[in-house]
DNA sequence: CGTATTTGACCTGCGC
DNA sequence: GCGCAGGTCAAATACG
C-alpha cells in the first residue's frame, strides 16, 4: 500500500497495529485508562490513511483505507439508486475509504468507552476467530465515523478497536465534562 | 413508548 | 464461475 504511517506520538496505552501485520504477538503490557486519555489522543492523531487494518489478520480480507472525504461513503449511499433490497448492505472493501486506524488494548470490557456514543449494528463471527467481531456507528446523525470491535482468540485480554472515519463533531463526554470549566471561565472572565 | 441491541438475510469483493 | 468471508441492513426483540 501507499506508504501510511502509524502515528508515532502515542501514548503507551495506545499502539496502531501495523496494518500488514495487524495483531502481533505480543500483548500490549499496559491498561487502558477508565479516562478519556486517548479520546484527546486521537484528535491530534493525524489521519491514518492506513490501508488493511483488519485487526483478525483474516488473510482475505482487503479493506483498503484510503484518504477519500467522510461523505464520499454517504454520497455513493444515496447515490446507489435502485433501491436496495430489504436486507441490504454489503457494500465492502470500496477502493476509496476513509482513514482507518486500529490499535489494540488491554480490557476486560469489550466496549470501551471513549466518549463518544456508539450504535451497535451489526456483529459476525470471524474466521480464525472464536469471538464476534462487532460493528458500531457513530450515533451522531452527522456523522459516518464506524468501528469494530473485537477480541483476539489468541490473547483474550486484548481488545482490538479499528476506527474508520474522524468524527465531525466534538465529543460529547468531553464537552460534558469541559462544561463546567468552561463556564468558570466564562464567570472569571467577566471581570 | 421510544431507543438501543440482536440477529438472520442479503450483498460484494476476492481467491481459487 | 463459484464459494467463502466480511460488511451492512432492517425487522424483531429487549430494555429503560
Amino acid at each position: 500500500m501507499e506508504g501510511r504511517e502509524p502515528p508515532q506520538d502515542l501514548p503507551d496505552h495506545l499502539f496502531v497495529s501495523s496494518s500488514d501485520h495487524p495483531a502481533p504477538s505480543e500483548p500490549s503490557s499496559s491498561q487502558l485508562p477508565r479516562d478519556l486519555d486517548w479520546v484527546s489522543s486521537f484528535l491530534q492523531l493525524p489521519p491514518y490513511h492506513g490501508g488493511s487494518n483488519d485487526a483478525t489478520g483474516a488473510g482475505s480480507s482487503s479493506l483498503v483505507g484510503g484518504g477519500a472525504p467522510v461523505n464520499a461513503d454517504e454520497e455513493e449511499r444515496n447515490v446507489g439508486g435502485k433501491e436496495r433490497r430489504k436486507a441490504g448492505g454489503g457494500h465492502r472493501t470500496r477502493k476509496a475509504t476513509r482513514p482507518r486506524f486500529a490499535f489494540r488494548t488491554r480490557s476486560s470490557e469489550d466496549i470501551l468507552d471513549d466518549g463518544y456514543r456508539w450504535r451497535k449494528y451489526g456483529q459476525k463471527a470471524v474466521k480464525n476467530s472464536i469471538y464476534p467481531r462487532s460493528y458500531y456507528r457513530c450515533a451522531h446523525h452527522t456523522c459516518n465515523v464506524k468501528k469494530q470491535v473485537q477480541r483476539l482468540s489468541e490473547d483474550t485480554s486484548t481488545v482490538v478497536t479499528t476506527y474508520e472515519g474522524v468524527h465531525n463533531h466534538p465529543c460529547e463526554q468531553l464537552m460534558e465534562a469541559l462544561a463546567p470549566l468552561l463556564r468558570q471561565i466564562q464567570f472569571l472572565s467577566k471581570f
